[in-house]
DNA sequence: CTCGAGTCGGGTAATTGGGGTC
DNA sequence: CTTGTCCCAATTACCCGACTCG
């Protein structure tokens, strides 16, 4: 944690059921029960509150985050952080093991996927 | 596999409060709880202060949808990645706005420098 | 030793989930 | 069939001051 992003909270990948409802113009109700139905498949925290995918909400809002991530990648760092850290690193690889079974051609072909 | 790691086969594997709060999209205080309840089985500092297992929170949160793929709304998208559900998008989608600034280049850039 | 950021610890409002009903 | 609303119990978020980490 270097670098501090003051009041400028980034584009987060899971969204609240309020911030959801809020995008939709629905009551938090109806978006329990898009969950419950199928119609939205969100995490679930270990108290059975969920948070909902932020990738899900804007495909359904036909908004997509290809833009954001365009424009995240585009658009040069003011401070490119070389190597990115061995934090990263290790957190990268530890999400790579537990989610994609150690195959590292697996994960970067799920990253290409998500640039579009 | 290819850095110098004499003592260490592979990184502590772990995760302050606020990276397990930015996994799940709650605040660092929920974790404490999680914790406190017995829901989360941190190392704990002599301080007080926890750490937190990537094994033990990647798995929690990959939990919850593994019930709704059979019944969900699966008819738009019959192209299933193998080894990527869209939770291990998720998570990785996380970690490279957390850990890459956004830079999904250097995040491909690290795994490949791993594969070296 | 100083300093900022993070994390304790509690206490209190706000949100959430589930059932049931209209 | 879907949505909005009311109830209650549980969970979470934000407030503070004090301590620890790096």
């Amino acid at each position: 944690m270097s670098k501090k992003q003051p009041e400028e909270p980034q584009q987060p990948s899971l969204y609240t059921p309020a911030e959801v409802a809020n995008f939709f113009r629905v009551d938090p109700k109806t978006v329990t029960r898009w969950a419950r139905t199928g119609t939205l498949n969100p995490v679930t925290l270990p108290s059975g509150h969920r948070r909902y995918h932020a990738a899900e909400i804007h495909r359904l809002l036909q908004l997509g985050d290809a833009s954001a991530n365009a424009n995240a990648a585009a658009e040069h760092r003011p401070e490119p952080e070389p190597g990115a850290g061995p934090r990263a690193r290790a957190v990268l690889h530890s999400v790579i093991r537990d989610y994609f079974g150690g195959d590292a051609a697996a994960a970067i072909r799920a990253i290409r996927t998500e640039l579009n």
